[in-house]
DNA sequence: AACAGACTTAATGTATACACTGGGGCCAAA
DNA sequence: TTTGGCCCCAGTGTATACATTAAGTCTGTT
């Protein structure tokens, strides 16, 4: 793998988990020391991290790791909800129904995943990431679906600052279960209903539990 | 100015006025020959670009200018009308009414700059610009305003494709009016359905007048 | 003659040396 | 003591040399 490819992972790794909190200064020789590379890989993965909005250059002083602020969140919920109800519209159109059907009929079932002791949620938070991805392919818009994929870096930012408890997830899996639904019932307007209803009610969940840094 | 911004500014202006026709090999050596900067700068700028869209990296053989096809326009008019349209809404709802009523006003005026003798109709771009700008700044969402950005560099580029008439531009300046007067009457379904018209005319007059190359 | 494999080479990927710039600290004068 | 200006330097910005990889070609075998 290409070194760049290796910082720039790293990097976005940790920002995303928090382990890198924001307004830490990254500077290129003390990055590039501590992931092995030298400075050219981690210029170039600074520089993705920088156009993607987790960073942003400090006027001559390094870059440093971005802040997300209460209304940055509403802000990204809003451009969410146009984008996945968009995104959802389409899919119950273009979509092909058996392929939602199957998705639905697991995310009925995503209860059972919650209740033994997987503290990471893996496997429900893997089906969840194949519904993401069956509507990416659904809608065969690549501009829309490379908007989506920039903004849910920012979303798991977003989720780890809220509690997860089991009972939020159980709802957001039915939650999912309708949009899958609707979409398999080749329902437009009902798919971004459900879209929209599940965003709202996730806003509610991280501001209600949000913990600030 | 740094040279990684000019070899950036000056790749990107020659791609979007398709002096760099799609399909064009950029290797960082000629290019860097070309520009009179190094090869660092210039695979900073090819970095960018490939960001953007504007190129994409060919597995170990340079990168390469991108194609528009003509789905590839649809697809960016379908993700246009759904950012615009929001924004037009938002803009209803949060901009500050005399901004829009004085650009309302200019854009009735605007068949005026049309009649003369600029070919480039710079007058007339730079008052459509400035309504752009406006909205950006009413709807006060950064994420919306940033993903709206990068959607215009694709368009600018379709829209050197088709035959800017003049009648089309002052049907367009029409459909332009429409949009500020319904954000200035504070209407939001009226501002995006104004979007939305005057979106599908666009679309329609590009591939109506588009030369394939 | 067609295909498989290695070689060639031209490009990218990486490391590092040098240039430049902006900020912080120190010193001096009021 | 405070403030203005200068100096120092840490860090980014650029250039270039070296490593690596992948596409194209050539040759040998089947």
């Amino acid at each position: 793998m290409r070194a760049s490819e290796r910082a720039y992972a790293a990097l976005r790794e940790d920002i995303i988990e928090w382990r890198l909190a924001p307004g830490t200064v990254l500077a290129e020789v003390e990055q590039s020391e501590r992931l092995g590379v030298s400075r050219t890989p981690v210029r170039e993965a600074l520089g993705r991290l920088s156009a993607e909005g987790l960073t942003r250059a400090a006027g001559g002083r390094g870059v440093v790791v971005t802040d997300i602020s209460l209304e940055d969140i509403d802000e990204l919920f809003e451009l969410r909800e146009t984008l996945e109800g968009k995104a959802a519209a389409l899919a119950a159109v273009r979509g092909e129904r058996p392929v939602f059907e199957q998705l639905h009929a697991e995310l009925l079932r995503a209860p059972e995943m919650l209740s033994d002791s997987d503290p990471s949620r893996h496997d429900y938070y893997a089906l969840v990431g194949r519904l993401d991805e069956a509507i990416d392919a659904a809608i065969s818009n690549s501009y829309l679906a490379q908007a989506m994929r920039a903004l849910r870096v920012h979303l798991v930012r977003v989720r780890r600052l809220a509690a997860d408890d089991a009972g939020r997830l159980q709802a957001a899996a039915a939650e999912h279960a309708a949009i899958a639904e609707a979409i398999a019932a080749g329902n437009p307007r009902l798919a971004e209903a459900a879209t929209t209803v599940h965003l709202h009610r996730s806003l509610s969940h991280v501001k209600a539990t949000h913990t600030p840094h």
